[in-house]
DNA sequence: TATTTTGTTCAAAAAAGCTTGAATACTGCG
DNA sequence: CGCAGTATTCAAGCTTTTTTGAACAAAATA
């Protein structure tokens, strides 16, 4: 514990405040709608809730979780684009800041869990394709054929929709709609 | 086992076809990412490859997996609205089909999963500002107070987003774009 | 009513996933 | 080089979720 010339206080402040835990478990919850762990969810809550960049034992300390789960969580966060790295001059320790904008937050989310699987189940398709060739059976075959296409329908459109939700979230405001007049944060 | 005259054979073949292990399969990663259990997507992806409507024993013996897998696997299907209830005369199991729209597949888990979530986060994050009030801090409250707006905001788009997907999904065929020509199944 | 068929329940076992913390690696500094 | 500060790794433990299967309930049949 040894800053530089002097000790300009971290968001130390061990204890958190009634409305950083209530903020907190919405995203905990969140995460867990979504997939993941409570840990990350605390991690970001922590994060968004904080006025100012936080280090990972600002994280571990406030939190009260282990290091382990930090290193783990921090990494998987900035991964899905969910926070970032902000250079603190004078500190070698990282310093973190979460994303705020929805349309980086989906976008990061999507990119790294649903994009990959979309990718590769093209090729399960033709695999399936393939396999159908085999069956003996004419009439087995058709149906099979049959419904591979509706397979391959559905597939065309979810890769369809996830640009179209990252346009609505994003760029085009135009098309949620009229009244977006959040004066908020960045969003 | 016995049918009422004759035994006409219910869909029994009790081995997987290549094609059918590889359709199943590419359910079960499918419900995994969306948090389903590998019994689920088992289940939906044997109906979903089945010509014919297949009944509890058959769903049973064919994937050999539990009684109790596959008495929870269809009332959790059933509930989501991914099967039906296909009467078949001169026979008192319960027959089930898959369903095999897309909208309403994704509009039964929206429905199921996500929107009594979105419901309830609109009290928690009233809850967040009214124990924002109790913040003694004026600069820390202010901050907090923007973070809760930004929420809201996420909110919002999130409840204005769902209905936007179903409508792409299904009746307006036209804003997926050109080229939806897929002849097969009903889609 | 007794019997058979069909399906559900639920406690215990198994599997999967998350968290922990001690050991390890890396980096800059003296 | 050795040290101190910082972050990651990973095996072991813990928690949660899923699966199993035997006991139970319900409904049709005889």
């Amino acid at each position: 514990m040894s800053n530089t010339p002097q000790m300009p206080a971290e968001g130390k402040q061990v204890r958190l405040t009634a409305w950083e835990i209530a903020t907190i478990d919405s995203f905990v919850r969140a995460a867990a709608l979504i997939g993941l762990p409570r840990s990350i969810g605390e991690i970001y809550g922590l994060l968004y809730c904080s006025p100012d960049p936080l280090t990972f034992d600002d994280v571990e300390i406030r939190l009260g979780i282990s290091r382990g789960s930090v290193s783990g969580g921090l990494k998987t966060l900035r991964q899905l684009g969910a926070i970032t790295l902000h250079y603190v001059p004078g500190s070698r320790k990282d310093h973190y800041l979460p994303e705020l904008s929805m349309e980086r937050l989906v976008r990061g989310f999507i990119k790294d869990q649903f994009s990959p699987h979309l990718a590769s189940s093209a090729e399960r398709l033709d695999a399936i394709e393939a396999e159908l060739a085999t069956e003996p059976d004419r009439t087995r075959r058709e149906h099979g054929l049959q419904r591979l296409n509706t397979l391959r329908t559905w597939r065309r459109r979810a890769e369809k929709l996830l640009p179209l939700i990252l346009a609505v979230l994003g760029g085009s405001r135009a098309l949620l709609s009229q009244d977006e007049s959040a004066p908020g944060d960045l969003v």
